[in-house]
RNA sequence: GCGGGCGUGAUGGAAUGGUAGACAUAAGAGACUUAAAAUCUCUGGGCCGAAAGGCCGUGCGGGUUCGAGUCCCGCCGCCCGCACCA
């Protein structure tokens, strides 16, 4: 008997596969197709233990799929534009075209002994120019449905690196080279108008029945439906031009507990008062100092100005409010001005606390007892309360049933409009930077803005650039922005915005289906494979990515790039949790900490010092924690089989899973384990007779195994397996019976481990290659049980058990539970209160 | 701050509202071996008990239910996202 040698196994049958292009998607139109489609990899350079997981599940995913019957699609590419490379240039004086291709050529070469099932023929990276050419001509298809615009939008500036910066270059309100502090500043910039979508976006959630209920949520949150009142505040003697301040609320109910009104710093009236007002601009620009996320303005400190000016209320024009310029308020989202209700909102009570404004109910709780005092009252809106301040409805209402009467009133007396209104915003995609997809427009003194030429694209990038001074390089670019006007042909400036690389992957998923089509798809290739009937990615792009792609896909119909089945792209979606790994520390002189990486460490100290390394809990693998376990090391030692089980085997894939180098290890334990059982069975030529017992259990595990994979239960489906070899080792069965079992055994590991599959199906004798075998199917009879075991309690807690025939009627089930001696025991001669009898499941006596 | 999720033995985790801890890891004991490794067998939530058995136990505090890890309410902790990271 040879031992398990995986480095030998898994090179042979990846050739194998490589040489009957086993995994080259072809249109066939008389099986059903299955497309399943993992997120792809930014090409950092080198796979991590994440990509291993995820790439694992859709491979098992993709050949269970082939192995009932499915002509599956199951490709890989790269999401290669972003600022990395031109970080790395900047670094290091290379370019970020080479640096990308290297990266994708280093990592395709650490994928590749994995032994996926991708079908590396419909390749591509989104830099490609083939790729991002077809990308333009979306662009252009968009522009001439209007679904693109342009407008002023705030950017971080960097004063001293004269460059915009992304959100994470900006650290405590600084440049993250520079470190000078960053100003906020308005540029013209591209936008797709993802908002003409709201209502449909949120709307098709319903239909997408195999998405995590959480990620429909998350979007629906993020999409922000609300309905509301938009009214004026007429202003007394407000700036020229200036007679009202309109604003929104959802709260139009609580308008009688109004103590003030805030306006945005960027609010066309705070810009007018900063005209002639030294104080109002200081404060507005403190203000724009702030970095520009969402985040950031949550978390400060809640902080106003008073501009002196007042606004009557508009129920009792007697009643005078002042308004504050709030560094809290965001001019994005609905008129950019509120008004403040201390009493029923949290923020408006700081604010009206910390500027002395008055707390007003207008209403308290149905007994009375609570109120707005030390904080805000603040009941759900399906919660009846009792109103001290309403004015169009009962006293006893609910927030609810008060908006719907608010609005009512508001709009009878001419005070304002019930508006819907949408947190989503358009889409920004301009990014004023090099390694990006260029925007195909250009700049024409006498045609303004004109698109490109399709027969232009691809405008691809110029190589010829340097990265040794900031900004972007295609601005300085002495001939790149030099065009002819595609409309007049006299000189013109090419625009030199490049787009957000979300662009990029918000359509690769269809492009796959004919990665080299010379239109952005091929209709009869997207018709055949489209949609994607199983997608798999981390839950950190539960929003962004997969809201920008639904839109996307919604534009690409339109443009009669996709057939309208496909404007919901991803029939099924799976989100994985992330790889993590303790962190070994020890601290230098100082008390600063020093990482050290897992191999560094034996037995809790540090190998090479013998100093005993703090262990903090795990983490998700990141360089910086040092806590990185790299794929390439465990294949070199165990083989990819033993990293594919040990991803799959030791958590639920939604949740994160800890990668431990004892559970790796007993990961390839087990499978020598298997790799013995199975040489044993295939020399064996002994005695024996026929084991119903192990021929049903095999029937349950495919039962099990089966069911596990359909429902991404993996390590459900792996326990099952263990459970299933323990069986077969143990038991004596015929060598014919054994040799049944064992190839069942490793057509369902199949799909985990591959390699390994393969050569033990050769080894017992199979026929052909077990990629191509069909999968197996339990036989329903084998999986009747005929005794069950039912649990007895005794006022819910277990306290015997007893096995009956599982039809057994209720009633003598009743029967044989009260004489039960424990029960007997229990009731001490007197009768149960009540008897429940779940069939099948539980008795319980209640006493 | 806002939105979403998660929390079970020493560890990873299992459990359609129905026997909490399947399966695995670490650990301990034993078998085999000159020895070690490998392999095989057994033990394996806590407390009391010789055992039978009993009591407690799924982050914390309440609630619904014959019955709650699971459902509801309120906390605590950790993770993800917050529109220019990918």
């Amino acid at each position: 008997m040879s031992p398990y040698n995986p480095a030998k196994v898994e090179k042979k049958w990846q050739d194998v596969w490589e040489d009957q292009s086993t995994f080259t998607a072809k249109r066939d139109e008389t099986k059903p197709k299955y497309y399943v489609l993992e997120m792809f990899p930014y090409p950092s350079g080198r796979i991590h233990m994440g990509h291993v997981r995820n790439y694992t599940m859709g491979d098992v995913v993709a050949r269970y799929k082939s192995s009932t019957g499915h002509n599956v699609l199951h490709p890989m590419g790269w999401d290669a534009f972003g600022m990395p490379a031109e970080n790395a240039a900047m670094a290091s004086g290379g370019h970020p075209k080479e640096w990308t291709y290297q990266n994708i050529a280093d990592m395709r070469a650490q994928m590749k002994p994995m032994g996926w099932s991708l079908d590396w023929s419909r390749e591509f990276a989104t830099c490609d120019p083939e790729y991002y050419g077809q990308q333009q001509a979306l662009f252009i298809d968009f522009m001439e449905k209007g679904l693109v615009y342009r407008k002023n939008a705030i950017v971080n500036w960097d004063p001293v690196d004269m460059t915009v910066l992304a959100n994470e270059q900006v650290i405590d309100g600084r440049g993250w080279r520079s470190d000078a502090l960053v100003e906020r500043r308005e540029l013209t910039q591209w936008f797709f108008k993802i908002s003409d979508y709201s209502e449909e976006l949120l709307s098709a959630l319903d239909g997408l029945d195999n998405w995590p209920a959480k990620v429909k949520l998350m979007q629906s949150n993020w999409i922000g439906k609300s309905r509301g009142l938009q009214f004026g505040f007429s202003l007394i003697d407000g700036p020229a031009g200036f007679d009202e301040v309109e604003v929104y609320t959802t709260r139009p109910d609580t308008l009688m507990g109004a103590s003030f009104v805030g306006i945005s710093p960027d609010h066309p009236l705070a810009k007018e008062l900063e005209q002639d007002n030294a104080d109002v601009a200081a404060f507005n620009a403190e203000c724009r100092k702030m970095a520009t996320t969402e985040e950031a303005m949550e978390k400060a400190d809640k902080k106003g100005f008073d501009t002196g000016l007042r606004v009557r209320h508009p129920l009792d024009p007697s009643w005078e409010l002042p308004v504050y310029i709030a560094n809290f308020i965001l001019m994005d989202y609905g008129t950019g001005a509120v008004f403040g209700c201390p009493a029923h909102d949290q923020r408006d009570f700081d604010f009206a606390r910390k500027y002395d404004l008055p707390i007003i109910d207008t209403f308290v709780s149905m007994d009375g007892s609570q109120s707005a005092s030390e904080e805000a009252f603040v009941p759900t809106k399906t919660e009846k309360v009792r109103w001290t301040k309403q004015f169009a409805w009962d006293e006893v209402a609910t927030g609810q049933q008060a908006v719907d009467a608010a609005i009512a009133h508001c709009e009878a007396n001419n005070i304002g409009q019930g508006v819907t209104k949408y947190r989503l915003r358009d889409w920004g995609l301009s990014r004023q930077r090099y390694w990006g997809c260029p925007i195909p427009v250009v700049h024409c003194d006498d045609c303004g803005v004109v698109a490109e030429n399709k027969e232009n694209l691809p405008i691809a990038l110029p190589d010829d650039v340097s990265f040794d001074q900031p900004g972007n390089p295609l601005d300085r670019h002495p001939t790149w922005r030099d065009t002819p006007c595609p409309s007049c042909s006299k000189p013109a400036r090419r625009e030199t915005d490049t787009m957000d690389t979300f662009v990029d992957s918000s359509w690769y998923f269809a492009r796959f289906t004919a990665p080299h089509s010379k239109t952005p798809t091929s209709a009869p290739d997207a018709d055949y494979w489209m949609n994607v009937d199983q997608y798999i990615g981390g839950v950190e792009h539960a929003i962004l990515h997969l809201l920008y792609s639904r839109f996307f896909s919604r534009a690409m119909h339109i443009c009669g790039h996709l057939p309208e089945k496909a404007i919901e792209p991803f029939d099924a979606l799976f989100t994985q949790g992330m790889v993590t790994h303790e962190i070994y520390q020890t601290r230098d002189d100082s008390g600063r900490p020093i990482y050290h990486l897992p191999e560094e460490i034996e037995n809790g100290k540090v190998k090479s010092s013998g100093e005993i390394a703090e262990i903090i809990p795990s983490a998700k693998m990141s360089k910086s924690k040092r806590n990185v376990v790299d794929p390439v090391d465990i294949v070199r030692s165990f083989g990819a089989d033993t990293a594919r089980w040990f991803v799959l085997s030791d958590s639920p894939p939604e949740r994160d899973v800890e990668w431990t180098a004892s559970g790796a290890e007993a990961a390839f334990k087990h499978l020598s384990r298997v790799w013995r059982i199975a040489s044993d069975i295939a020399s064996a030529t002994g005695e024996g007779s026929g084991d119903p017992e192990l021929t049903r259990a095999m029937h349950k595990t495919i039962h099990d195994v089966t069911m596990g994979i359909e429902t991404f239960g993996f390590n459900a489906a792996i326990a099952h397996l263990y459970a299933f070899t323990n069986e077969l080792n143990k038991s004596r069965a015929s060598a014919e019976t054994k040799l049944d079992a064992m190839r069942t055994l490793v057509q369902l590991m199949n799909p985990v481990t591959p390699h390994f599959a393969e050569e033990v199906w050769e080894m017992l004798g199979g026929e052909g290659l077990i990629a191509d075998a069909p999968w197996p199917v339990a036989d329903p009879a084998m999986l009747v049980e005929e005794n069950v075991t039912l649990p007895i309690q005794v006022n819910g807690k277990r306290r015997s058990e007893i096995t009956v025939s599982k039809n057994l009627p209720k009633e003598e089930v009743e029967k044989l539970a009260l004489a039960d001696k424990a029960v007997q025991k229990a009731l001490n001669g007197g009768a149960p209160k009540k008897l429940i009898v779940v069939p099948g499941r539980i008795v319980n006596v209640v006493i």
